[in-house]
DNA sequence: GAGCACTGC
């Protein structure tokens, strides 16, 4: 009976997952039922980079459409705020155009002075199209009064006055000039997000505002945002001035769940064929889901169901971070008329990207978050709720182009019994990156104001580990040491930088700039559900029995090698996006290298000296077996003592008997912990390159 | 023998 599900999944238990959920679904189609909630409850967008791709559309005369915005119209009024305060809050929603308007009517009045006009992006993609975009309303060419500063891209020139950069090119600049003199107006923008990188410029630009004004050299800050904790950031500037603007979006009435739903994922179904039968085909949805493997599994369900079911035809499109830009591409071609888009997306839809034409959200309310265990070095992922800020910023997308509705799979109680925003990053990521970098401009990481700080322990485990790599004198001391002010040159993890600059002592920079590019890139191998099998094929080819860093380097040679990149890529299911920007990395590295006079040494296939310069810079992330052989299934205990298994896609995994040491790059947990990336080492090896470590490592085990 | 959310320098 079951024949037509079969060719989802080759697995056994895999196809009654389908089958069992497949059925289930069907004859519920019209039982699941939302209670309308709120009738006509705006929902509260983010402002951002939207307002350009929005504006680009619009054939009118540009200068019209500036004049329209919400944010033009209440000009006067802004400036005189802006005029009177050194600190202000703008609290603008989606379409107030403030990104692009404010910092235009700063120049129009020349208010900037002699410096220049600084607009901070959490995204590389906005900086770039919001400087392109008024360029365009200046009439300016981009890099002249106009530029942007992202990595590996730098269109600004003595000249350029207003300058859309990433908070980390900010951030980068003030390792420099902790001051950041060359400019007089700094606007952090899309500060509800709350970025590590934005956080610690809260305090970078507060404390450099403060010495400035003493030496009569004022800087002017204005922190825009959607909606936000107003009163912890107006806490945080000293009681400042709150603007508000109003927004142009449209109504979008919000669905509750009636009851609390025990698997959102058939729940999902359920409420798209439900809406589907219901809702005239050119009304769009938009789902959030939170994973790639998830928005397969819908999706066959989808196309399995709408084969039976009345309504228009569909198209199903998924979109996340890890699909190839082609792929992604098909979630903005316009679909024949008559024919409903469904597109299933992760958080990505929540701010990065924008999708035109959605009327209909649906949402799960949930979301995979990250964080991280500050005495084990492990970081979890884990399907979390998300704030009831991102549940509005979610609905939001069902208002960009008309009235809509967004429909929610929990209940009107779950909603209010969850936090009002997402926890900020600084307080659930690793922290010694961000030391380093807050050493490096000559701040003391115990006084530094944060908006919300992360526990002491967070911070003493951070600073052990750099003291661990000789960047810092000691943790109670955190002053840079020379290998420390070196390792600050790099834009990479620390640990990353240490390998590099321990590279020539093993004779091999040349395969370790390859190595750690690809490890700061994002993962190269694509593994799509259905063809799994042909992807671990291909995969073969460039599997090291050394373990899965010399496969790594393997795969960025001969991609360095192909011709023809992308049809490369494509035939041996790796990622051309994430192997471009490996690439761009190497370059990147490769210069700063150069101006260290670093020798350029290769060691060939000598890969016990690349293994043992990757273990100076990685020897906390060591693993041992424990237990013997008894286990045999790869068992390994860290030098936190935590216990944890060879992740099945590693090339070491199944081998017997497992390496007694294994070298890896991150221990994560799912729904077991995995060593992620990992090598074969001999045991020894630590001795000679991290002695310190091993004695007080092995005097804790 | 299981699966990596999203950014950024």
């Amino acid at each position: 009976m079951d024949s037509k599900y079969a060719s989802y999944g080759k697995e056994k238990d895999q196809r009654n997952k389908f089958d069992i959920k497949a059925k289930k679904i069907k004859l519920s189609v019209d039982g699941n039922s939302f209670k309308n909630v709120k009738e006509n409850n705006q929902a509260n967008g983010s402002c951002n980079n939207n307002t350009v791709s929005a504006l680009n559309e619009v054939s009118e005369d540009v200068q019209d459409v500036r004049k329209s915005l919400p944010v033009y119209i209440v000009r006067n009024r802004i400036l005189e705020e802006i005029r009177k305060n050194n600190t202000m809050i703008l609290i603008g929603e989606t379409g107030s155009g403030k990104t692009t308007q404010i910092p235009q009517i700063l120049h129009e009045q020349r208010l900037e002075g002699n410096g220049a006009i600084a607009v901070t992006q959490p995204r590389r993609v906005a900086a770039i199209t919001l400087a392109l975009r008024v360029a365009t309303e200046m009439n300016t060419e981009i890099g002249s009064y106009v530029g942007y500063s992202v990595r590996f891209e730098d269109a600004t020139s003595p000249k350029t006055k207003v300058i859309y950069l990433t908070d980390g090119m900010l951030l980068r600049e003030a390792i420099i000039d902790p001051l950041l003199k060359k400019y007089s107006i700094i606007i952090l923008d899309e500060a509800h997000e709350r970025t590590v990188n934005t956080d610690v410029l809260f305090g970078i630009v507060k404390l450099a505002q403060k010495e400035r004004n003493c030496k009569g050299n004022k800087l002017k800050v204005i922190i825009m945002s959607a909606t936000m904790d107003v009163d912890t950031f107006r806490n945080y500037y000293d009681n400042c001035s709150v603007v508000y603007l109003e927004g142009r979006t449209y109504p979008v009435t919000i669905y509750h769940s009636k009851t609390k739903q025990d698997d959102y994922q058939y729940s999902v179904v359920c409420a798209i064929f439900q809406l589907h039968v219901t809702t005239p085909a050119n009304h769009h949805f938009l789902v959030f889901l939170t994973g790639q493997e998830e928005i397969e599994t819908v999706m066959a369900n989808i196309k399995q169901i709408a084969k039976e079911s009345p309504g228009p035809p569909i198209r199903v499109c998924p979109l996340y971070a890890g699909l190839p830009p082609a792929k992604q591409l098909l979630v903005w071609k316009s679909v024949p008329e008559g024919t409903r888009k469904i597109v299933l997306a992760t958080n990505i839809a929540e701010a990065s990207v924008t999708i035109p034409h959605i009327k209909c959200v649906i949402d799960t309310g949930l979301v995979k978050e990250r964080s991280w265990c500050n005495v084990t070095g492990a970081e979890r992922l884990r399907i979390v709720p998300c704030s009831q800020a991102a549940c509005w910023q979610r609905a939001g997308r069902a208002g960009r182009t008309a009235p809509g509705s967004a429909y929610r799979l929990y209940t009107n109680g779950d909603f209010k019994a969850r936090p009002q925003h997402n926890t900020p990053e600084i307080i659930r990521c690793p922290l010694a990156a961000t030391l380093l970098m807050l050493i490096a401009t000559g701040m003391e990481p115990s006084t530094f104001p944060l908006i919300d700080a992360p526990s002491p322990d967070s911070v003493q485990a951070s600073l052990i580990l750099l003291k661990e790599l000789g960047a810092i004198e000691s943790e109670n001391n955190p002053k840079l040491t020379v290998l420390g002010k070196k390792m600050t040159a790099f834009p990479i993890d620390p640990k990353y930088s240490k390998v590099i600059l321990s590279a020539p002592e093993h004779g091999c920079l040349d395969e370790a700039l390859s190595l750690v590019a690809v490890m700061s890139s994002e993962n190269v191998f694509h593994t799509p559900l259905h063809k799994r099998e042909e992807a671990v094929k291909a995969k073969q080819k460039f599997v090291s029995t050394l373990g899965d860093h010399i496969t790594l380097l393997n795969v960025f040679k001969m991609f360095c090698k192909a011709p023809l990149k992308k049809q490369w890529c494509k035939e041996n299911y790796l990622n051309h996006k994430n192997l471009s920007y490996a690439c761009d990395i190497r370059h990147q590295l490769l210069a700063i290298c150069q101006k260290l006079n670093m020798e350029v040494s290769s060691c060939g296939t000598a890969f016990d000296q690349l293994l043992k310069c990757l273990l100076s810079g990685l020897f906390t992330n060591c693993a041992w077996t424990r237990g013997g052989m008894t286990t045999g299934a790869g068992k390994y205990a860290t030098a936190s003592g935590a216990a944890a298994a060879l992740h099945p896609a590693s090339s070491l995994h199944g081998l017997r008997p497992p390496p007694p040491a294994v070298l890896y790059t991150e221990l994560l947990h799912t729904r077991r912990a995995y060593l992620l990336t990992v090598s074969a080492i001999e045991p020894h090896w630590l001795h000679q390159v991290a002695p310190e470590y091993a004695r007080r490592c092995r005097a804790n085990r």
